[in-house]
RNA sequence: GCACGGAUAGCAAAGCUUGGCCAUGCCGGGGAUUGCAAAUCCUCUUACCUGGGUUCAAAUCCCAGUCCGUGCUCCA
């Protein structure tokens, strides 16, 4: 079952293939480090993080790109607002996104190039580009000229250069920029009194913001690549500058065989803004949810489509996760001691519940790899480890002996990590999730107190008092406890 | 205006490329279990924007229309 893949410009699934065998180099637009990672970041690394496991696990080495955009306008502006070195700002920010894309199990790239460190770069490709008549000098800085390669226009929009050229005139000079044409798109910007600046042979100055991922790509890649990625916002004019800059310089085309964007995320049905109020930082939420629980509520949408955040989305996040985990942690607890068991043979069509729900999983875990072959389909992917937990709950309660009961659980521990874990990303660690309440500060801090009340409610409960034990009950939960009775007595743990 | 995308049950959201079966979860109804809960399990109801067409068969393909979002300026 081949991986098919949606391309912006083919604007179609396609069949995926990489330039060599068993290889993938991917790039993916980074941040620009002047503020905190909001809830659109996280959609947008998430996305392409299950696109890094899914090829790792189909037995691609994948070479993950992912630059730092560390100049720029906005950081400029914080500087100046701040009175803050913009290195300062740049280097904090880049710390924190480490750290929001460590609590979401995002795993790392590869490389991680401040745009910064190829000014060097830039100033060769730009030279190139005026050489060859791609780009001109303007009073304020470089400029590409659009109109040096029109074939290459509306690549990835399907914008057409005719209705763009439309009431373009006037614009230009209203700007006051160096512009020639109201297309044409900046490559060096020169430099104003105060900001940063390199040396350039178009005087002090610094790159535009295209340029930089231009430069940093043909670094790591050459001339051309996989798979380009970045949010649905950047097609136009971000990633069509990209393939004007690297196309014209290389003479190259083209230069990523799949380009990738995923889909906005809303909130409460309308765009997130600051204006709004409604701009939701990943640390904001995070206090609130657990990270892994926001993992799932992005991951349980397809990634191009248009997700909407709100209460309702994780809570229910909230209560798939809770039931994910609470399968995965009874696995983990009956799996930990005894060795391998043989277990029949699955079989759908087998009259042994133990070898057809063994079938069934089998079947599952077919499903969820045609999903995300499917383009990334995570939504269905999610699906099919709904629907095995559910198996796997009854498959757990299967089992004759102890050896049995043990061989089940290994299996339920492994089907479970190798799809919700490995790929999807929204386990914990077995470490995390086995830990006795004595682990957790918060539970260690009221532990005495609430087992003293719980030997108080079973001794109530012995004696048929309800009224006593469900007083007691109300009393745990107004100090944010939870009591669950089982077969093996009361257990507890916070809201 | 131009471009791109979307419309599926009370809600969220897959499926559409390759027409025929089934999403999945929440909510609601019924039941099992429980002292009562919680959790879990079983079970039921409610769909494919509108109008045409093709076909034995259409959520899926074709034509026309309606409504909605996003981009065209910095943006993941």
């Amino acid at each position: 079952m081949p991986l098919r893949v949606h391309d912006t410009r083919r604007r179609e699934k396609v069949e995926f293939s990489t330039l060599s065998p068993g290889r993938v180099s991917m790039y993916v637009c980074g941040v620009t480090v002047y503020d905190r990672c909001h809830l659109g970041h996280a959609r947008c690394y998430i996305a392409f993080d299950l696109v890094h496991r899914w090829l790792e696990a189909s037995g691609y080495d994948v070479e993950y790109v992912q630059n730092f955009t560390d100049i720029d306008d906005k950081i400029i502006i914080r500087s100046i607002e701040s009175g803050e070195d913009w290195r300062e700002i740049v280097e904090r920010n880049i710390q924190l996104y480490y750290e929001d894309m460590d609590v979401l199990n995002i795993l790392r790239a590869d490389h991680y190039p401040r745009c910064t460190q190829y000014v060097d770069s830039m100033i060769h490709i730009i030279e190139d580009l005026i050489q060859k008549g791609h780009a001109y000098v303007g009073k304020d800085g470089v400029y590409f000229h659009v109109d040096s390669a029109p074939e290459k226009y509306g690549q990835l929009t399907g914008q057409s250069i005719d209705a763009v050229r439309k009431g373009a005139g006037g614009r230009v000079d209203e700007t006051g920029s160096g512009k020639k044409d109201h297309k044409d798109f900046a490559l060096w910007k020169q430099a104003k009194p105060g900001e940063p600046t390199w040396d350039s042979p178009w005087g002090q100055g610094r790159p535009g913001w295209h340029i930089e991922c231009s430069a940093m790509s043909l670094d790591h890649f050459g001339t051309s690549f996989d798979i380009h990625g970045g949010g649905h916002d950047l097609r136009f004019p971000h990633h069509e500058a990209e393939i004007f800059q690297s196309e014209c310089h290389t003479g190259h085309a083209p230069l990523a065989g799949y380009w990738l964007h995923n889909g906005f995320v809303n909130i409460d049905g309308e765009k997130m803004s600051k204006s709004l109020g409604n701009f939701w930082t990943i640390s904001d939420i995070v206090q609130n949810v657990d990270p892994l629980v926001l993992r799932l509520a992005l991951v349980n949408a397809h990634y191009r489509s248009p997700i909407d955040m709100n209460e309702q989305l994780l809570n229910d996040a909230q209560r798939n996760h809770a039931r994910i985990l609470q399968t995965y942690e009874s696995a983990l607890r009956m799996a930990t001691s005894g060795r391998r068991h043989q277990l029949p043979q699955p079989d759908m069509e087998s009259s042994d519940s133990l070898a057809k729900t063994l079938g069934l999983l089998e079947r599952l875990a077919e499903g969820f790899a045609q999903a995300m072959d499917d383009d990334f389909n995570s939504r269905e992917a999610v699906a099919k480890v709904l629907a095995g937990v559910k198996q796997l709950q009854t498959l757990l309660s299967l089992g004759t002996d102890d050896e049995d009961k043990r061989a089940v659980a290994h299996y339920a521990k492994e089907w479970l990590e190798e799809t919700a874990g490995a790929i999807l990303g929204i386990l914990p660690s077995p470490d995390v999730l086995l830990a006795e309440p004595e682990d957790d500060p918060r539970k260690a801090e009221i532990a005495e107190e609430v087992e003293a009340l719980l030997a108080e409610r079973s001794i109530a409960r012995a004696n048929k008092d309800w009224t006593r034990a469900d007083a007691i009950r109300e009393q745990l939960n107004a100090l944010g406890v939870v009591v669950t009775d089982t077969e093996d007595g009361p257990v507890w743990d916070l809201v």
